[in-house]
RNA sequence: CGGGGCGUGGCUCAGUCCGGUAGAGCGCGUGGUUUGGGACCAUGAGAUCGGAGGUUCGAAUCCUCUCGCCCCGACCA
């Protein structure tokens, strides 16, 4: 291959929509050029790195036991009934209709199809274990799409999912998925971080992350390299301090509190720490108000808390809902006095001694809440998020953040889609069984991106070897007429450079 | 969707406030000179100023609508 005769687009200036380091020097350096918004194009030697990364994939879930296959990128509605998501996936899924009025989404994951596709193959346990995967095109109608490649609109995903017998079997292809992920990674020259994670709403038990640390992720990771306990924030536990062993519990109080509403105004008019007030928020869950009380300085953690209550649904209540719940307007919320909806309580709430509090009346709070005397706490779960500081649940050390780039996420998904879609095998005694899923993606693309805003300098990117676009350089130098002559030496040198590629 | 910003040759931008019919640098073509670490000189091509409507003798510039793009937020396998 010629540099003469190839087509590399470089550019000497920023262009002046991309702003992150990894977007920059792909479109500066040719591999890449926007569309539109969040979709963009592969030039040649953008391809090349993209093959490069798809055959490390490849071979490692080979490797590990998974066959290739390639599904339709345009999926049938019937199957998303089947499964519910029709209804759950929500405007993030891209739906169109063809002209006899059928309905297909463009594919943003493809848990059903694959579940379709393997009960329409096996029948047996004998069949199983299997596990296959796709590289292939995903669509999602990201709210905004960021960061050039790194969050799209169409991206290119490697899928993969197994059935299995039972939990056991399940066990071990996650197992051989997680060792399969690390080689790949490793092979492409980035280093990440596997991190415990929430496995959201795909459904399932045990979900590892593959994250990237750099400034510009997306997601937030809990670290503690004393005990090597790593999890992203929304799943991240820590342990709670010590129950202070105030002096005397004080009476309950009203306070006078006019137009003192938020945490930050309590602390200037009380004059005291934001852990002495109890944080009260008013939620709507499946469409039933609920009150979530936390300590004063946590933020309340929503996937904990979807994950708690069970509910699909979770957002903020209204001015409207809030007053019907508490009788007063926003910003005087308590759990004291509260009839008629559930409350959820922080595991931490109930070791607070005389804490401040919504006093459910407008401009009034309560002082000297105490939990048990003043209210009752019925439902109680980890529902914060920890942040940098926090005590590590594993090992009691503290615990410290960084931004991640998730390039991988690993699930055990359970029975949620071939109970829905009912697939069944046979099991060695003839009775019908359900296998179990578990599914494994990695976001090729955003790999590539990953890679190349982890490994650069200030001359550009300095690609891992693995997945550089070419491996030699061969430049000519001829000048003059006799060394032009030479140029044959070159093109013989080439092709036994070529011969050892 | 809320807030902010931007659309002018391939790229980066000036011109817009104070209407008079488009400019620079880079890149690109051609000719020449040069040449051992991203050359220089000359010359040239290339823009109905995102789109539509309006005001005006006259609109890149003012007004209305519209499309696209970027940033922050909400949100997000």
């Amino acid at each position: 291959m010629r540099v003469s005769k190839y087509i590399l687009p470089t550019l000497k200036e920023n262009p002046s929509d991309a702003v992150v380091l990894s977007h920059r020097l792909m479109m500066r350096a040719g591999l890449i050029r926007k569309e539109s918004a969040g979709m963009y194009a592969y030039l040649p030697i953008g391809l090349r790195v993209l093959r490069k990364i798809t055959g490390i994939v490849k071979e490692e879930m080979d490797r590990a036991g998974a066959h290739e296959c390639l599904m339709p990128e345009m999926t049938n509605a019937d199957y998303w009934k089947e499964s519910g998501r029709w209804e759950t996936m929500g405007p993030e899924m891209i739906r169109i209709t063809d002209r006899n009025g059928l309905e297909y989404s463009l594919g943003p994951t493809h848990e059903e199809s694959f579940t379709n596709l393997v009960r329409s193959v096996i029948s047996s346990y004998r069949d199983l274990p299997l596990n296959l995967y796709q590289i292939n095109t995903k669509f999602r109608d990201e709210i905004r799409p960021r960061f050039g490649v790194i969050r799209s609109k169409e991206f290119i995903m490697k899928d993969a999912y197994s059935f299995d017998i039972d939990q056991a079997g399940l066990d071990a292809s996650y197992n051989a998925m997680s060792m399969a992920y690390r080689r790949i990674f490793d092979r492409c020259g980035i280093a990440t971080i596997p991190v415990q994670a929430d496995s959201g709403n795909m459904g399932g038990s045990a979900s590892e992350e593959f994250m990237v640390a750099s400034e510009i992720g997306e997601e937030t990771l809990l670290l503690c390299d004393k005990c090597e306990y790593r999890a992203n924030s929304e799943k991240a536990e820590y342990t709670r301090g010590e129950v202070k062993s105030e002096s005397a519990v004080e009476e309950l109080k009203e306070v006078l509190t006019p137009d003192v509403k938020t945490i930050e105004d309590l602390v200037k008019f009380f004059k005291c720490d934001e852990d002495k007030f109890l944080k009260s928020v008013i939620y709507v869950a499946d469409g039933k108000p609920l009150m979530v009380v936390v300590p004063g300085s946590r933020e309340v953690n929503e996937h904990k808390l979807k994950n708690f209550i069970g509910a699909l649904e979770l957002d903020l209540a209204n001015d409207e809902v809030v007053e019907k719940v508490t009788g007063a307007p926003f910003g005087f919320a308590g759990p004291v006095g509260i009839k008629d909806a559930r409350i959820v309580f922080d595991i931490s709430v109930k070791n607070m001694v005389n804490a401040i509090t919504g006093a459910n009346k407008k401009d009034y709070h309560l002082s000297g809440v105490n939990p048990v005397r003043d209210f009752n706490i019925k439902e109680e779960a980890d529902i914060t998020s920890a942040r940098a500081g926090d005590i590590c649940p594993k090992c009691g050390s503290p615990m410290y953040e960084k931004k991640g780039i998730e390039v991988g996420h690993i699930f055990k998904l359970g029975y949620k889609y071939t109970k829905a879609m009912n697939l069944t095998v046979l099991d060695e005694k003839g009775a019908s069984i359900t296998p179990i899923m578990g599914c494994y993606g990695i976001g090729v693309n955003r790999t590539m991106a990953a890679a190349v805003e982890q490994n650069n300098d200030e001359r550009g990117i300095i690609w891992p070897k693995s997945i550089a676009p070419f491996q030699v350089h061969l430049i000519g130098i001829a000048k003059t007429d006799e060394e032009t002559a030479a140029v044959e030496p070159a093109e013989k040198l080439l092709d036994t450079i070529k011969e050892y590629l």
